[in-house]
DNA sequence: ATTTTAAATGCAAACGTTTGCATTTTGTTT
DNA sequence: AAACAAAATGCAAACGTTTGCATTTAAAAT
């Protein structure tokens, strides 16, 4: 007949309750319901049955204490004190979207973690105290202490950041360096001559940009500009005025650092009638959502944020299965839309 | 002297092994730890230094099973199968950070969940099995019968959406009714006479926005018009396309069921070289960090996001503590921006 | 000094799983 | 039918906390 199973009124169901009921033993229904061979099929599907009839399932805590495993990954935002960017960024919670799926996938837990929670100890807080088995860190920051001493104390872990920094962790990333290249040789192949950097080259993914965009631009030999500026759409704009009003527009190409910086020079560009992409090109990086809907619509450096998800997560299953893992390079592609096409 | 403590190489040190350390029991070293005044402050500062010293951390799979309390917070981003919208949507996203936020402010933790996960039984994935103590669903979706069968099953649980809806749960919001009404209003102080309504009305919040814009739209003795679209950007784009080559420019402003809806709408004119706001005033709705720095920039009703996310886990940790709460209403406002000003 | 009261600590039993080993059941071979 | 092997199940001991109650220690009142 038709039951309503209020949490709250009936005490909840153990194992114990569910083996009386059937008339066996835990052992046999735990074994069971973790589908292990040894118990005969058939009394595998009678009990799964069973569970599902009487709304049954296991206390994830007893069966954590017990086998020394959460199946939880704590996602770390890894942000500096002294940049504007923050949670609200979309690519840093595009990514952390797609790493949710991708941990789904293979039956693994999101455990979403700012820095300030976890304070600084981050094998303390998260793997000693068994919140989660592993730790995917979103994003080198400047410095990289925490993610040493994590990785240091045996921390099974990995990060999304620049590949090419040399560590004792893992990292997945884009090809920072030929995403910058191909971003600043896209634009010297539309005709611009005087080319800007746009970003913050003491950030580790932003410095490997903005290394190709220097190799692009002295295989040219074009005269490199760069201006240094946080990692922000509004640092752009009024990083972009103020170049404007001293030095007038001294430039006929941008690449950004990052789409939502390339948007905020697109503004600062456009308030004063400056086409793009006729008086400067621009190109961004990341491609966001937004790259494919603003008019002018903006080319970008695609970061492939879906496989490194992927990968980052086999990274880690790797390490938790006892592997040593490398860093890895995810392939990279520029997406040529209006904002750079002349 | 200098240590350095390897998860990998020592046993992980338990409360037992504290204890023995500093030759008191066990229940000194958990009651100390948890700050209980039961023991002698200068002991608990005595032991906690211990800890800190040996880093040593406590279980939390076996402080959980004995208490059964997680301090942990599921976070369902609900999305109906049937829309386009995705976990990629920057202003769901931004709400699941300022949730973070509210919840780490009260020493909560946030598991991120999607609708893969839990399937559909969300009382049994997250509760009965312990892995959260409390649900905050994001978005109501289309159907609420996820929602309203966790209810029903007694699970601790809040909801952001539409705050009108009658429910058997709370539901804390925007008020979407004034919202919509305020943004046409706007439009029509603004000289607008042919507002569109851009949204998908069968979508609770957006219901409320449409029924604040006919409101409005009636009592200025205007024609109301609704292009019924999925809530992105792509369908908004292609939805004003087909109705400028359909019918022409036959509108002067448009009010948006989200800011992202509104781009959409704003490339389609652009392309077309039809002037914001001259020729169509435009309002979104949500006031994404976008919103500011596209040009023209996009006035939009503001959800403060931020302040709700706040009432949100307030209204959980209620329900905890067993008392009932009821759906709240938080304020918004107009950003009046370029995309309107005229 | 003794009793009384209060403060501080310890004992030991849970919490609900999982799993090595022992045992029973079933099936196969002599 | 007996002996053996293989398959299926059960027993009981962990896993590392927390907490009611008992006990010890210290302070206060006689």
């Amino acid at each position: 007949g038709k039951q309503c199973f209020s949490i709250m009124n009936d005490r909840k169901l153990k194992l114990a309750d569910l083996a009386k009921l059937a008339g066996v033993s835990t052992s046999t229904v735990s074994r069971a319901l973790n589908d292990n061979p040894l118990i005969k099929q058939e009394t595998r599907d009678k009990l799964k049955q069973l569970a599902k009839k009487h709304n049954f399932s296991l206390n994830t805590a007893a069966s954590r204490l017990r086998t020394q495993k959460t199946n939880v990954v704590a996602v770390i935002i890894n942000l500096d004190g002294d940049t504007e960017q923050s949670i609200n960024d979309p690519f840093l919670l595009k990514i952390v979207g797609e790493i949710n799926l991708a941990l789904n996938k293979f039956g693994l837990e999101l455990l979403l973690s700012n820095s300030f929670m976890a304070s600084d100890d981050w094998a303390n807080y998260f793997i000693n105290s068994r919140r989660a088995d592993g730790i995917i860190v979103v994003g080198q920051g400047k410095s990289q202490a925490n993610i040493e001493a994590a990785a240091n104390a045996g921390v099974p872990l990995v990060v999304w950041g620049d590949p090419k920094t040399p560590s004792s962790y893992p990292i997945v990333g884009s090809d920072n360096y030929l995403g910058g290249r191909l971003a600043t040789e896209h634009l010297l192949a539309n005709g611009a001559k005087n080319i800007l950097f746009l970003g913050d080259p003491g950030h580790a993914e932003i410095s490997e940009r903005h290394r190709g965009y220097l190799d692009a631009i002295n295989e040219a030999k074009a005269k490199p500009y760069v201006v240094s500026i946080d990692i922000t759409s509004s640092a752009a704009y009024k990083g972009i005025n103020q170049l404007l009003v001293e030095k007038g527009l001294c430039f006929d190409g941008i690449m950004a650092c990052s789409d939502m910086v390339a948007f905020g020079a697109m503004k600062a560009l456009k308030e004063r009638y400056i086409s793009i992409p006729n008086d400067v090109a621009l190109v961004g990086f990341d491609d966001i959502a937004m790259a494919d809907i603003s008019h002018p619509s903006l080319s970008s450096i695609k970061q492939n944020t879906q496989r490194a998800s992927v990968i980052l997560v086999e990274k880690l299953l790797a390490q938790l299965a006892g592997q040593s893992v490398e860093s890895q390079v995810v392939e990279i592609e520029l997406v040529n839309r209006q904002s750079s096409q002349r």
